[in-house]
DNA sequence: CTGTTAGCGCGTTCAA
DNA sequence: TTGAACGCGCTAACAG
């Protein structure tokens, strides 16, 4: 029976090497005020042993367990999976490992993913907020302990609370993708939401509302369902909207996901897209572009809102540990969209294009 | 400036409960041997400071981080993404977080993934390996450490090793796939299939064969296409394919997301799906329903591989933690796939349908 | 039976 | 270059 193999410590390389566990751990962590020989015998100790450092023993001693939260709504939406993993990647770079607490949009769920990462001593955390207000009080208090909080979200995310944040310029893309809507001569359009009235997407039904408004068209509350942000939400509330008696001819949908129920509805009830219908989404997932129709969709900046998030976190936590003046100002990154129009947006029914 | 405020620790809970530190742990570990009037205090005193425990401390002593890790290989692919989402649910019931590394098909990386993990004395491991035979040694020095790993793969999955595994029965799908096509009438297969001929994908592609030898056919090498196992790697491998003189009437795909690129690529050069190609995935992504037509493919239960997952991993760290008597044997379950034919399966070209 | 004291786990850091 | 203290929670041994 083969004794558990205990992981070698600094005390097996100090010993091994000849020196003192201090020595080993100057060593280890790159100071100058060790002599070479010192430094070779230590670094071949240490390799010999195959050692590795415990991170729980590290993270105690120095109140930080070399971890960031990541805090999302739906991490199986490949636009957050993507983001997610992208985020890793920037981290893992900079050996931090990632943790992920997926909430649905539970307020609640958001508070009890703060409390359980806060007893890991992570160092920073990066949060999708279903409603930055509501957390600001928990997220100050994390912030206050030492850990670097970072928040994501559309226009305006966390404005007027003290974080660094990642804002994405939804309501420009929402837009354009409105006036793409109108100008290809749509005039019943209808938004499906996420959720309720209550937890409200401004970026995007603003503006939804805005643009009708724009063009003298009215804004009936009817024309905006709310559902969830998943697939089969997006097909029931499709199914619904376009059962009714005045269906729209175009439909907004929250995000891509969403757009996807909408597509199946519309097919399942014999409707033809673009023709009979047209249907724009948001986020701009690998997918879209493989549907068919290929997905017309405001894209986000994947790829560069992960680079922000993380360039943000990394120097947040580095200013903490340096407290070198003052705590800095909360930075603020504002990423743009873009309107990709696929194969899903044309005009109503064989009506005439406007130039666009 | 507000003093960082310290998390409350395991004294301050003694201190205001009038009890020493001793006593707090007992109670707050459900040990029997305090007073019902200790409990009663210290559980006030911790409610009221808001007391939560430092898992780093916790972990050093127990020399175990209450974390599972869990290796896959696309943490993007809807497949994972869904199975991790799942298995993180169940696991977060035991109070155990879970740290994800994504490995690409790159061994290298899974040994590096499984060096950082141990880095943080993950209780548990979940593995789904590139191959299981050339990570069995990493494997097992970590098992014989302490960390309780489950593999997770097609047929035969760690046959041979001495760790709990789920398996699934791909090869039994893929057949039933084949056998479907083949059923209707299909002569001209191909296979496209993950990475390289060296890093097989064995249920796949044997079944792929097996399938095609029971008939009669020929498997000629050029029957195979090697890609990777995301859209993109679909979509080219599809543009080749279909692009031949001789092109095929139906593909076995080794997974959704390939199949989804092989429908994209049949559109575009404009293949019209199923009348001139059928195409057949693996996992039945919840996407798989939306898409238009909708995908005929090899469900995998991920609902049913989470749970035995989970159900492994925690039995068998529960079994370290109490080592009744002998260290128990590797468990093994294994479990079903079911054919889901929709949309994108049919006779080739208007030929007859052969019963099925 | 109830509660306390003391020491440990491992890496970091400061005084010597 | 090193000894010793420290971070926080767990637990064996022990006292009341």
């Amino acid at each position: 029976m083969p004794r558990a193999p205990r992981q070698p410590t600094i005390i097996d390389v100090a010993r091994r090497a000849g020196y003192s566990k201090s020595a080993v751990s100057l060593v280890l962590r790159g100071a100058t005020t060790v002599s070479a020989e010192a430094r070779q015998r230590v670094l071949a100790a240490a390799a010999e042993l195959g050692y590795r450092p415990n991170r729980l023993a590290r993270g105690l001693r120095l109140a930080r367990g070399q971890v960031v939260g990541m805090i999302v709504q739906d991490a199986q939406n490949p636009y957050f999976s993507d983001l997610i993993r992208r985020v890793e990647d920037v981290l893992l770079q900079h050996d931090y490992d990632v943790i992920i607490c997926e909430t649905g949009q539970d307020v609640r769920r958001e508070e009890q993913a703060l409390a359980r990462l806060s007893g890991r001593a992570v160092d920073g955390m990066i949060v999708y907020p279903t409603d930055s207000r509501r957390l600001a009080a928990s997220l100050a208090d994390l912030q206050a302990g030492g850990v670097h909080c970072v928040l994501l979200g559309g226009d305006g995310v966390g404005s007027g609370l003290a974080f660094d944040r990642v804002e994405v310029a939804i309501h420009d893309g929402a837009l354009a993708a409105m006036e793409h809507l109108i100008g290809l001569g749509h005039r019943r359009l209808a938004f499906v939401a996420g959720v309720s009235p209550q937890q409200p997407i401004p970026e995007r039904s603003g503006a939804f509302q805005s643009a009708l408004a724009r063009h003298g068209m009215a804004c009936r509350d009817d024309l905006i369902v709310h559902c969830g942000f998943r697939l089969q939400d997006g097909y029931e509330a499709g199914r619904e909207l376009l059962l009714r008696p005045n269906r729209p001819t175009a439909v907004f949908a929250v995000n891509d996901l969403v757009a996807i129920g909408v597509l199946r509805a519309a097919r399942e009830l014999g409707l033809a897209v673009p023709r009979d219908l047209s249907v724009v989404g948001v986020d701009d997932i690998e997918l879209a572009a493989y549907l068919n129709p290929p997905l017309t969709t405001v894209a986000q900046p994947i790829d560069r809102i992960a680079e922000a998030l993380g360039d943000l976190v990394l120097s947040g936590i580095r200013a903490r540990r340096d407290p070198a003046v003052a705590p800095p100002a909360p930075r603020r990154i504002v990423l743009p969209t873009t309107l990709v129009v696929r194969g899903t947006s044309a005009p109503p029914d064989g009506g005439p294009a406007v130039a666009d």
